[in-house]
DNA sequence: GTTAGCACTCGCCCAATCTGAGTGCTAACA
DNA sequence: TGTTAGCACTCAGATTGGGCGAGTGCTAAC
């Protein structure tokens, strides 16, 4: 069977009546609330072939009928479609300008909470193709060595590390002019075998110590496979009865304390670029099992200099997937600008 | 009305029972209960006393009794005078040695949520009369110079400085040296006007610059008010019905998530040293407004140099008080031998 | 192809009823 | 005087059954 135009109307007519009220939507409704001008008995009709087509489900036996997974799908394939040929709206909620970029990061999560009334997540930038901008090593004793590495985007790590030789002020001197004038400007993934090769030959008998200040750089790197994410209302699941039923609520919340499957969905999110960096799972779509009976709507922001991060919401299936695009791309388009002031 | 020795006992008996079954305990069940040897109708009379003196309370006429705050605050006052005398147990659930401490105090948040099944919280240390051990400035580029603080217990604070004026790599030298030598070893709190006065001056023409350093530093010790919090098993509060009742779930996964109620919670902790350090809040007594329905017992670590943190368990106020005041303290004597190796 | 009409289904609401755990009181007993 | 058995009473919670209404599928007619 093919989904007809006035199929799609009728289709499109009970997901965004059910987004509305919660409820499951008789043909009556429909047949008031479109302007084809189709008795109920019409429609009635036509939700019996969208059920068979797998679109629309009934709950029980003389309910009316909610979308199914299928269905939404299609509703918000439509939607994205028309999106793209909108104008873009200019929202005024601005984020206000924020020095550190972690505190920017945790107030863009908690405005999109706010204004969404769904669960928000924002994941901090990934480096990607990042360069060194410095390696600053400090001798904090006689067998310390206090590691800082500074990348683009001004992101810092530390760390300190044991050494198995003692070491004196002039050799940290002379290690810090040797590390910076070889790596400086360098990718994160251009510093090969070789190189460290030669910079420990360069370093002649401290090459132990090169050997384990790059060990702490790739160590340091390395940290970011479980980056930080911001969450921000989690508790806003509970407006949505259907989130709560059960053990679903229980399972949602740890999702959002353990942090680790936000983790790999914002790995997994980073990996394909899209439709305007926006993409819509729907219940079993969702990579993340704890949320197949929600939706999640993720959007990847760019700060340039291959700084990257996922930005998502997550709601029920019945959400109003409209609102949070657009909230999205809003945000998106704050966060890109404000960095670049 | 005294409370007798009797009394007491079937008092005891009473919270006992509520705790394990959560339901409402009648005379019948008592009369078994203890060894006292009473029948169910000399029971009620005592349980008639005990609610007229407010340790007991009946849900609705014609149920069985639960324990007031008061109740149970007579309850854990008894029980930890008792556990005073007990030799201290040891136990085999041993954190193991992570490198990091914020790798540990997650993972010791993470221990006590499953053993003991309510939700925990673990602060990172707040500095207290910390000294400073190294402060290393570096030139990112001509009017930008990274600051590096570290202090006692390897805390390492960055911030990125932009200047008023530029400045250059000799300078940057000078004045690493200038404020290490005079800075060095000093508490945080004596760092004082005077003293940024005179280096101020020893800065000569640079003393624009040292100044900018010093509000670094005070912010990064400032930025210390809003300490980090670790949590685990906030979904463990869906284990007890009384906690997930109305919207009491939802404000307690905020609390659990913004953290700024934690916050002044350890805080208000830490300001008073206790009993063990062990704190128990019940019910209305909890400085937090929004786990008015829960119990709250906190302990205080210490990793030596003024470095305290505080660890809590929230859960119902039926929560097994014995149980988790074993785990505090034992998971206290770990931290802090950990620590000491 | 569209529509009106009709019988049928089934979740939900409400009220009535029943059950059982638990109480308070009283009178009797040691 | 403290303890106990007995009894009437209370009340939340579970169970039942009827009525309502929203909604469906089918059929026959337009």
């Amino acid at each position: 069977m093919e989904l007809s135009e006035r199929k799609m109307t009728i289709l499109k007519a009970i997901v965004r009546n059910y987004l509305e009220t919660g409820e499951p939507v008789g043909s009556r409704t429909i047949s008031k609330y479109t302007d084809l001008n189709l008795s109920s008995a019409t429609i009635r009709n036509e939700m019996a072939d969208l059920e068979e087509m797998g679109y629309i489900v009934q709950p029980h036996t003389s309910a009316g009928r909610i979308p199914s997974d299928a269905g939404y799908r299609v509703y918000v394939d439509v939607m994205m479609e028309e999106k793209t040929k909108e104008v873009e709206e200019i929202k005024v909620n601005l984020l206000e300008k924020e020095a550190k970029l972690d505190q920017l990061l945790k107030q863009t999560a908690k405005l999109l909470a706010t204004n969404t009334n769904y669960a928000s997540m924002v994941s901090a930038p990934v480096i990607q193709g990042n360069r060194l901008k410095l390696i600053q090593l400090s001798r904090m004793s006689d067998r310390q060595l206090l590691v800082v590495i500074v990348a683009d985007g001004n992101i810092i790590k530390n760390s300190i590390i044991p050494l198995s030789e003692s070491i004196n002020e002039e050799t940290v001197l002379k290690l810090n002019i040797l590390l910076n004038t070889n790596l400086n400007g360098l990718e994160i993934e251009n510093i090969t075998l070789g190189l460290i090769a030669s910079l420990k030959q360069l370093a002649g008998i401290h090459s132990d110590i090169v050997g384990e200040v790059l060990d702490a750089v790739a160590d340091a790197i390395h940290a970011d496979e479980d980056l930080e994410i911001y969450t921000s209302g989690a508790n806003n699941i509970f407006k949505y009865p259907e989130l709560t039923d059960n053990n679903m609520a229980s399972s949602i919340i740890n999702t959002f304390e353990e942090k680790q499957d936000l983790n790999s969905l914002v790995v997994r999110n980073l990996e394909s670029e899209d439709n305007n960096g926006i993409r819509v799972y729907i219940g079993e779509e969702s990579p993340v099992a704890s949320m197949k009976d929600c939706s999640i709507v993720t959007a990847t922001y760019n700060l340039g200099d291959g700084m990257k991060g996922t930005i998502g919401i997550i709601g029920p299936k019945r959400m109003d997937y409209d609102k949070v695009v657009d909230n999205l791309k809003d945000v998106m388009h704050q966060l890109d600008s404000i960095y670049k002031k």
